[in-house]
DNA sequence: TTGAAATAATACCGATTGGTATAATTTTGC
DNA sequence: GCAAAATTATACCAATCGGTATTATTTCAA
């Protein structure tokens, strides 16, 4: 590894909590170099611009939360099992090195919307990619006849997904835990009923 | 209604959109000036500051949505109906004149989260508010034997109002309706099992 | 109609923004 | 050890930022 992919990985890994605290739009080079105690020549001579920072660190960050997730669904055999990773994982949000600042897909999704065609583009691939991966172990599920036929794998995924997603904000700006938790509960009661 | 108060709202008017679209961080003065068509000096003669201006332009919003809302609540009787305005209003989201940019509380949760205290704060207010006004519909149906006592109250307003927030993201970045149609149907299901 | 008060426009401010050209320093390969 | 290449630091840029002081215009009340 050259000393250049060095000091760029450097630049997003210190950067990451930043974009994902702060947004695209609050973060300035100037907290670049303040995070990573470069100059802006470095920065850079590293990158195009602030926009490829942008879109290396919510890689980054997605790339996180999917290792995590990744890391616990490869320990469970049943698809049931595996869809209660997303309950129990959310559920002990605080126990996984889950990304400073929240939700990197809802962070990015919320922002970049109506002012970042790149991280809006990004942001819904990993929303559709994320929906494609939950509607495979349902479609799984009813075939191991784990589930009903007559269950849906679509709306079940993109439920499960907006629970979360809607958990993960309604605890962010409320700070009260047990509300993440009622959420979880439901997100488990879902699964549970999909026998 | 003085001069100055016209002006004030009318300058609220103009750039809630903006503020809903681009965020507090993304918005700027020149953004106000150009679609007030008033200049700085008119700006800062009816607000303190950025701030002020923001924060009036989240309660407008805020209204807005709310107002939308309590029309349709106000024609239901029965604790089922009116959470099923949700489901209905949301499902036809197109069909209402909720506030351009999508969710004021959503958005805005996400943004000032971690960035501007008193934009949070109205945030998790407006959350809290929420979540108080469908339990106390979930309450009344309890007592009037709608809904089961077994029911908890807060867990499903907190997962009705998760599902929907999640619903308008989800929807928003991937520019697909069908998946804020099959949301809203797994929150119609949700409050058809509360009997 | 007029003058005072209210309101908006103009000109300006220092600070910060994203970014670049050039110089200085470090790294790499022989 | 040295020279070339790679990388970072420095100095600088124009534009925009949020905001203010002063001037000009409009509104309002008598």
């Amino acid at each position: 590894m050259s000393k250049a992919e060095r000091t760029r990985q450097f630049i997003i890994e210190k950067t990451a909590p930043i974009f994902n605290t702060k947004g695209y739009a609050g973060t300035s080079i100037t907290d670049i170099t303040s995070a990573t105690g470069l100059t802006k020549g470095s920065v850079y001579g590293n990158f195009a611009n602030k926009d490829e920072v942008a879109l290396a660190v919510f890689d980054y960050n997605l790339q996180k939360v999917q290792r995590i997730l990744q890391a616990e669904l490869e320990k469970q055999t049943t698809a049931r099992e595996k869809l209660l990773v997303y309950v129990r994982v959310y559920d002990n949000f605080l126990q996984y090195p889950f990304p400073e600042g929240g939700c990197p897909i809802l962070n990015t999704a919320i922002e970049a919307d109506d002012t970042h065609e790149a991280l809006k583009k990004k942001a819904a691939d990993a929303i559709q990619n994320w929906k494609v991966k939950i509607e495979k172990v349902i479609s799984e599920g009813i075939a191991q006849k784990e589930f009903s036929p007559e269950v849906n794998p679509e709306q079940i995924a993109l439920t499960i997904i907006a629970m979360i997603e809607g958990a993960i904000m309604i605890t962010k700006i409320s700070g009260k835990t047990n509300y993440r938790k009622a959420i979880m509960q439901s997100v488990e009661k879902l699964v549970n009923e999909l026998a």
